[in-house]
DNA sequence: ACTTACCGTAAGTCATCGCTTACCATTTGT
DNA sequence: ACAAATGGTAAGCGATGACTTACGGTAAGT
């Protein structure tokens, strides 16, 4: 499958502090390039390749204006990833019942 | 706000192709470190590292039981993620609709 | 008691990643 | 046309991380 491939880019996208600290800048809305790189601690060239990191993740959307591009975040990328640990949420839920179910009956193991 | 740590950590944690495998292989309930090794290209001293960061993040529960150790998914931990995500969801939806609604008056920028 | 099975930890190696300083292209302003 | 602003890319460096082999420690089998 390669929307597997697109859960683990968008993974690895968040996992790293600096890109989630981006990520919050664009709560409020779209921002270009400088804006959010004067509000952060690395330099612009560092926040460039993080935005391009979460670009290709699916998780940020681009828009060029003029001489700026306005970076936003792209509700579909969230989805895949909100989907993933529903499904993980799911069968956590149902392993954790099978075995309350198992231990009430008596049986531990195989 | 220390849940933020929490974040963090699940991030990384799942971050890692070879760490989502063995939460893959939990899916269907508790499983020995060996059960698991066995299945996989890596070493058994590799996944009992893997397993150590995933209950450190709180994506896992163990349970000694004997002579082994039999790994869970957590509920709680994939839990956390899920609300960072919703968060994350919501904040996104709301800022493309108030862009929606700023390009339809007709005013883009300062 | 001895041996076997199961598992966590330590030390060391190699690749990956995030950051910086340069540099270049494109667009806006005068 | 020239100068300033905006931002993507290249090269190089330092740190983090994933993996291996080797070892120690506890529980189960004979």
């Amino acid at each position: 499958m390669d929307h597997k491939d697109a859960i683990a880019a968008t993974m690895t996208a968040l996992a790293d502090p600096t890109r989630r600290d981006i990520i919050d800048r664009l709560r409020g809305g779209p921002l270009p390039v400088g804006a959010i790189a004067k509000t952060m601690p690395v330099s612009r060239p560092a926040v460039s390749q993080h935005l391009r990191v979460l670009s290709d993740a699916g998780l940020l959307s681009v828009t060029p204006s003029g001489n700026r591009r306005l970076y936003a975040i792209a509700p579909d990328g969230v989805d895949a990833l909100r989907q993933y640990l529903d499904g993980l949420w799911d069968d956590a839920l149902a392993a954790f019942a099978r075995a309350a179910q198992e231990q009430a009956k008596g049986k531990q193991d195989e």
